[in-house]
Formats: structure tokens, sequence, C-alpha cells
DNA sequence: ACACTAGTTCACAGATCAGTATACCCAAGA
DNA sequence: TCTTGGGTATACTGATCTGTGAACTAGTGT
């Protein structure tokens, strides 16, 4: 993360704003006035708390990786079975995307921002490695043999879902049953 | 496809110069001047055989999905083992993503287009479905059993695979070792 | 009484954007 | 020879873009 969150009222209904308009209309297309006109907010006070359309993208993206990985850690937390925890992710997708259909919001920002050095490019590497992370942690804790093949693969299936999540195909389902197929054929038999 | 392409060799450049800067830096962000200026022509003759730059947008990916389709059609061709041929997108994707690394063209466009009723929407639609019937139809004669659930779990692998493309992760040979698995596991044994 | 912070108002700079207008050049075909 | 079409050159419109300057207001804590 580090991208430091405003505390201020005004910031966090810029970064409300943002979320919406720069997820659902792209963010080369959004500019900073119609985000200070739909934040209530004075673009002099976007400038003041975030310096730079760069750094309010930035923070935008930071935003969103947070509530969606607390979203992921409270279902997590939520499911008892060791193996079923796996595939966690793919049912949290399903409540995520039934809000979000315009696809994965930092694939659509790479997409936007080609200079590798802009932070959105952190953010997302960041969000997938941790996702991958996750899921060789649960993989493990789960005792799946090949922990970290299965969670590239797992991570694969994932962001397909979501790439094509904007087509008139319904991938979600479909890449949720292989996960879990994959996951109970690596996992340890029952006792 | 439908979307007829120019004929004249200044129109050839120009989708040429527009292949090149939209997929490298976005298509909101290139300007038409910029291509006008890259395929050496006035922006005049641009909107003269184009008419817009939604229009040149659409002549852009079309042409980048016949290129793509050819490069896979001989490559299918090419091939003689029918279970082999199912998985060739995934080895065409290989040599097609070594000069493409910024992910996949149509779910880039999509997340900079998000009015449905732009023709990129129907354009990538198109691909994707283009893609899954590809593999149904590869899937069924080589012989696999279900070959429409696996067509559609070859193209979330493949999308994937792209998607995450642009991130430090090598989820391209994983996502490929895994289609290829899947594949052999619904394909006949071996006579 | 004083300073600090968050925020407002409003004008403005400088650049870039998509798209148009006008006039001209030149080669091929009827 | 005359027309037509692809193309050039250049200037332009009107809108929009990111970002800044300067002065002002209101609340809060010391």
């Amino acid at each position: 993360m580090q991208e430091t969150q405003p505390v201020t009222p005004a910031g966090r209904r810029i970064v409300a704003a943002a979320e919406e308009l720069f997820y659902e209309r792209g963010i080369t297309a959004v500019g900073v006035d119609l985000i200070a006109q739909h934040s209530g907010v004075t673009k002099r006070t976007l400038y003041n708390q975030f310096g730079s359309k760069d750094h309010l993208v930035a923070a935008y993206l930071a935003e969103r990786d947070q509530r969606w990985r607390s979203m992921v850690r409270t279902a997590v937390d939520a499911c008892d079975d060791p193996v079923e925890t796996v595939t966690t992710p793919f049912r949290v997708l399903l409540t995520w995307s039934r809000t979000n259909t315009r696809g994965c919001a930092f694939i659509n920002a790479l997409a936007e921002l080609p200079d590798p050095s802009h932070p959105a490019h952190r953010i997302a590497a960041d969000q997938k490695s941790w996702l991958r992370d996750l899921f060789r942690e649960l993989a493990a804790a789960a005792g799946c043999s090949g922990p970290d093949t299965l969670a590239t693969r797992l991570l694969v299936l994932h962001e397909g879902a979501l790439a094509t999540r904007p087509l008139p195909l319904d991938t979600l389902s479909e890449s949720t049953e292989l996960a879990r197929a994959l996951v109970r054929a690596s996992a340890p038999p029952r006792g």
C-alpha cells in the first residue's frame, strides 16, 4: 500500500467520486473538474489534497485494493473447510462482479497508463502478487500438493474470469468449477 | 468483421500507425494529429478515409483481429496431431506476446470505451467468441469429451494468461501446461 | 488575540483535443 | 481535354484538459 488515504471529509468524498467515475468511464476520459463537481468540492481542494491527477489515480486504486482485500479476508475467515477456503476468492468474485461489471480496475488502469513508473503499475502488481500469495498460503494450509504451481494456476483462472467479465459469456461459473476441481485433485483425501 | 479496410496506400499507413500508437500508448491518450504525423499524412486525409476517430479505432481493432486470426489459422493448419492442435492458440500466444507486451488490445479497448454501442465492443466480443468456437471445433475434432465446457475453460485460461501479461509473473507457461493437461484428460486414449 | 488548517471562489494560463474550411496539386481515365 | 479522386498545406474553431494564483471564510486550539 503506502498510499496513505486522506483523512479529511472532502478528501474521502473525492476518492469516492473518483472510484466510481474512473472505473465506470475510464481514467483518461474523466477530468478532474468532473470529479470535483461530483464530490461537491472545488478543484482547488482536490489539488490541495492530492497534488496531481496521477496521485489521485493512485489513491483511487489503493482504496479499491483495500476494499477488495478486506472483502476477501472476511470471506476467508468465515470459511471453515480448509479445502473450500482455497477457492474463496472465486466466490467473492461472484458477489464483487455483480456491481463491478467493467472488469478488473487494475488491468484497465494499466491499459490506460503505459508508463511503468506510474504508481498504478506497482499497485496492480502488488494486488496480483498478494492474491497469488494468498492462494499459496491457503493451498498449503489445506495440505495441497504443489501449492506454488496451484496458486499460479488459480490466479490465471481468476484473472481470466475477471477479464472476460465485460463479454457476454458466463466464464465465471466455469472457471470457479475448474478451480475447485484443481484444488480437490491436489488436496489430501478426506479422513 | 465487416469493417472494410481502406485500400489506398495512405489509408494503410494510417492504420499501421494507429495500430502501434493505440496499442502502445492507449486510445484516449493518442490524438489524431499524432497518428497523422506518424503515418506521414495530413489530418485531412485521415478524416477523408475514416470520417472520425471512433471509426479509425474500429479499423485498428479489425485489422489487429484479422492479423491475429490468420496467425492462429496458419499455426492450426500446420499442426498434425489433433490433440496438440487444440492448444495451438497458446503456443501462438507465446510468439504473439513477445512483441505485444501490453496485454489484450480488445480488453484494453473496452477499458477505455465504456459505451456498449461503440463498434469496439462488438469486435472484441466477436474475437473472443471466435476463439471459443475454434477451441470447441478443435476439441470436437480431437474427439475430446465435453467440447463445450472444455472450450470455455480454455478460453478463460487463454484470457487469464493474456491479461496478466503486463505483470512480472510468468503465467503463460503455467496456463499452457494446464490447458494441455485439460485437453489430454478429456481426449480419448491413444491407439 | 493569535495562528493554523480546511475549504471556497474565481479567474487564468498553456496546452491539446476532435473536427472543419479553403485552396491547391497531380495523375489516371473518359 | 476535362473531370474526378486521392492527397497536400495551412489555418482555424470551439471545447476541454491539467494545473496555478490570490484572496477570502470559518472553525479550532492555544
